[in-house]
DNA sequence: ATGACTAAACCTTTTAGA
């Protein structure tokens, strides 16, 4: 199985490059059974659900009109959907979760999240994103008991430490580089999930995100922010795990790159 | 330069992103 997250930064914009992708990725006979994108900005009544059901995948979605929305785009059906965190009560539309079958049937948990940005520490949005990481937690710790194999992915806004950041030193307990921040997605882990990208050998300076300006695409000056976490039970089945930079390439793209995950599954 | 670029909306200006 090959499982994506791409924040594509407005569905709207970006679809064609989606479709694109996913035909490049099934053409090179490694097609994507999973994928969850960020940042759809769309209202759930304006998702293109049917340009995807002609390219023959099946969609979950949960947007909300000009910010955030996720969704998650498959070769089969989900099964116990949900949405945002249960139990905490948020305004925004940033998780969404499903069950798929691996090629023998074992069930797969998939979870695709847009965790907030936090803008600046000690904001109320820094506030509002330490409280809703700890809710993700406490679900993720009940969901991992009732699902072994369970895979945590999307742009998670926070590098795990030095090596994530094109400049540590400049960057020193900014947003997306705190220490508050890395500890949180570190309670993360202990609860027994391991960082992909991290299982196997990466480029120098690997990043998942540049920003518009400077072009800092061209200069390789990003944050690896984009994460694809699984559980101890599917960390012996994962395969590959790398960043897609071609997308970062395309006109008018996405200033997320893919992250792709391959399991044996 | 709390800027640079992109996207959406209350659209020639503001808010948000990261």
């Amino acid at each position: 199985m090959r499982l994506a997250t791409w924040n594509v930064n407005s569905l709207a914009v970006r679809l064609p490059q989606v479709l694109d992708w996913l035909a490049a990725q099934s053409a090179a006979n490694a097609p994507v059974d999973v994928l969850a994108l960020q940042e759809l900005k769309m209202a759930d009544e304006k998702f293109p659900a049917a340009a995807f059901t002609e390219a023959g995948y099946q969609c979950q979605w949960f947007g909300q009109k000009t910010y955030n929305g996720v969704a998650l785009i498959s070769r089969t059906a989900a099964t116990d959907v949900v949405k945002n965190i249960p139990g905490f009560d948020d305004e925004h539309s940033r998780l969404i979760a499903g069950t798929y079958s691996g090629s023998s049937g074992e069930p797969l948990r998939v979870i695709g999240a847009y965790f907030p940005n936090g803008q600046a520490p000690g904001s109320d949005k820094f506030a509002y994103k330490m409280r809703w990481l700890q809710a993700l937690r406490e679900w993720i710790h009940t969901e991992l008991a009732q699902h072994p194999h369970l895979v945590l992915m999307g742009d998670y806004n926070i590098t795990f430490d030095d090596a994530d950041v094109w400049d540590p030193e400049g960057m020193r307990e900014a947003i997306h580089c705190t220490t508050e921040e890395r500890t949180h997605l570190q309670a993360l882990i202990d609860l027994g999930l391991h960082d992909s990208v991290r299982l196997f050998p990466q480029p120098e300076k690997n990043y998942s995100w540049w920003d518009y300006r400077e072009f800092a695409f061209r200069r390789n000056r990003g944050l690896r922010i984009d994460h694809v976490l699984v559980s101890d039970a599917l960390r012996p089945l994962a395969t590959t795990c790398a960043v897609d930079k071609l997308p970062r390439k395309n006109e008018r793209p996405s200033d997320h790159a893919p992250v792709v995950l391959t399991l044996d599954l």
